[in-house]
DNA sequence: ACAGTAATAGGAATTATTACTACTTATTTT
DNA sequence: AAAATAAGTAGTAATAATTCCTATTACTGT
């Protein structure tokens, strides 16, 4: 992956928020830095920085986010402002339980918990 | 919710399977029996289904899914195959802990494991 | 400087899903 | 059981998110 420009804004861009950014909601910020750049152009960088694992892809019910953080963690959602807020949660040893239980290799645990947060209860 | 042939077929081949279906895998089944029927008429009674708790939706990265267990369960999900799999993990007490540690009160936790099955190992 | 290749802009195409509308059917009322 | 009413349907158009395509641009190695 040779660099560009485009890449690096939106890299930047991704790692500025802790609000897990939609395609469309990059591409609204990065215009403003590069006007021209196309729609296309975000979509491919973001998922040429999930690969090679600088960014990671969520999914929120339909709609792709991006997160910049890599550490291993969990999203609380909020029904009532759709909010994704990161959490830490004890490591629990799934990975080990279900290899020994269903023979299943775990790479990676996606785990999101569905609620209300403080502000809407 | 009035009774309607149409849901009714829906329904049953959702529960008439284990391998979490698409709107669309549905369509295709359920012409079979009733070959008129609108992929809309699908999509509106998933989700009415959905809404009355008789079937659970699910999200596979950006589609959705359609699940009749109603126990909580998780997924595995095979990155070769693509194939969910349901799994019953040990109940850790997650909903405690984040209402204590957050103070987000938790309804529902969606888990997916991502990983390799035992067939693509 | 030049050839080779990765990346881009801009727009078209695709996919999943929802919305709209005139018609049909299940249920309720008489 | 016929009429009234309201929910459901088929068919199609519309939308939203994402991917694909193509001609052009811009790095990189020689």
């Amino acid at each position: 992956m040779r660099y560009s420009h485009q890449r690096e804004l939106i890299k930047e861009i991704v790692y500025s928020t802790n609000s897990h950014p939609t395609a469309d909601w990059v591409y609204v910020e990065v215009k403003k830095s590069a006007p021209n750049i196309s729609l296309g152009t975000v979509y491919r960088n973001l998922k040429q920085l999930n690969d090679e694992g600088i960014i990671r892809t969520i999914y929120d019910g339909s709609i792709a986010r991006y997160d910049w953080n890599q550490d291993s963690h969990d999203h609380l959602k909020c029904k009532k402002c759709g909010n994704l807020i990161d959490v830490q949660l004890p490591e629990t040893d799934i990975k080990k339980t279900v290899k020994k239980k269903y023979n299943f290799e775990v790479d990676d645990v996606e785990m999101t918990l569905i609620g209300t947060c403080t502000e809407h209860t």
